[in-house]
DNA sequence: GTTTAACCCTGCACGC
DNA sequence: TGCGTGCAGGGTTAAA
């Protein structure tokens, strides 16, 4: 389930191995992927013989600068990952999305549950693509200071994990690591916003930019569907340092009560009940 | 302004 | 063993 750490860990080793490298050619097997344009053509032309220039990331979304002026904007979805590799081996039946490039070897954008999506646009015309303009600030920039994160809570009466969640509100978190913040943090996530004491808020501030460095520096997290990879095909270990998700009944790693598992909003959310409050 | 529900799709567990 | 059904899973958006 990518959110922002494994994103940025993508982030990371495609600016490592691809930037410089130009487009070949392209292969799009599944149209699904390319759905915002009409034809394959339409997406396959604007790549070919382009060379990838910078690698950025806005929330969840990896972005790849071309020389052309165009970006090819990358959504991993729920299952997604992109991966590296030679020609010898076949590509897996869930490949949809094929980059070769000149200098040999290729970048497969693999998505078991078809969410996500890849699509190229004009770097000026970014700001009008929906999905983008609304993304809020990166809590892992230099901006996102206490200050800023308690000015945004201003005036809001929301619960805490919908806040977190909110990709109009703070970038890059998902199911999982609001859970991880929200344990770190000591809070429950169906406490109202504007309930929080300013040692509370400045707890949640420190979780928030701690978990999500925690979940970096371990690579990511990789579930047992092993959907998740890095660019070379690795695991990450995030999984194995997690303390309030996917530990249903299991004692919690501060007061040894176990662990709940709630329905929330159609999704799970995992928290300790007695030392969240 | 905030909350809820539905949708996207595949794999898997379950019952017959 | 094989088939059909139902549901989990995260992000987004439309509707309430």
């Amino acid at each position: 389930m990518p959110e922002l750490p494994e994103v940025e860990i993508v982030r990371k080793d495609l600016e490592r191995d691809v930037v410089g490298r130009k487009v070949k050619d392209v292969t799009v097997k599944l149209p699904r992927i390319i759905r915002r344009h009409k034809t394959r053509k339409e997406f396959t032309d604007r790549l070919a013989g382009r060379k990838i220039t910078k690698i950025e990331r806005r929330g969840k979304y990896i972005l790849l600068g071309l020389d052309s002026d165009d970006v090819l904007v990358m959504h991993l979805g729920m299952s997604g990952h992109v991966e590296r590799a030679t020609g010898r081996k076949a590509p897996d039946k869930h490949t949809h999305v094929i980059i070769k490039f000149v200098t040999g070897g290729e970048l497969r954008f693999v998505d078991m549950r078809q969410f996500g999506e890849l699509f190229v646009s004009a770097r000026d015309a970014l700001d009008g693509v929906k999905e983008l303009q609304h993304i809020a600030i990166d809590p892992l920039e230099d901006s996102f200071t206490w200050q800023y994160f308690s000015g945004l809570l201003v005036g809001r009466q929301v619960k805490l994990k919908t806040l977190l969640m909110d990709q109009k509100f703070i970038s890059g978190i998902g199911n999982i690591y609001s859970d991880e913040i929200l344990w770190a943090s000591g809070l429950r996530h169906d406490r109202l916003s504007d309930s929080l004491t300013s040692q509370e808020v400045r707890r949640l501030y420190r979780a928030i930019q701690e978990v999500l460095q925690d979940g970096i520096r371990h690579r990511g997290v990789t579930l047992e569907d092993e959907t998740y990879k890095d660019l070379y095909g690795v695991a990450g270990s995030m999984q194995d340092h997690l303390k309030a998700y996917g530990r249903e009944g299991q004692p919690c790693r501060r007061c040894r009560t176990p662990i709940v598992r709630e329905r929330w909003s159609n999704r799970s959310t995992y928290f300790c009940p007695q030392c969240q409050v």
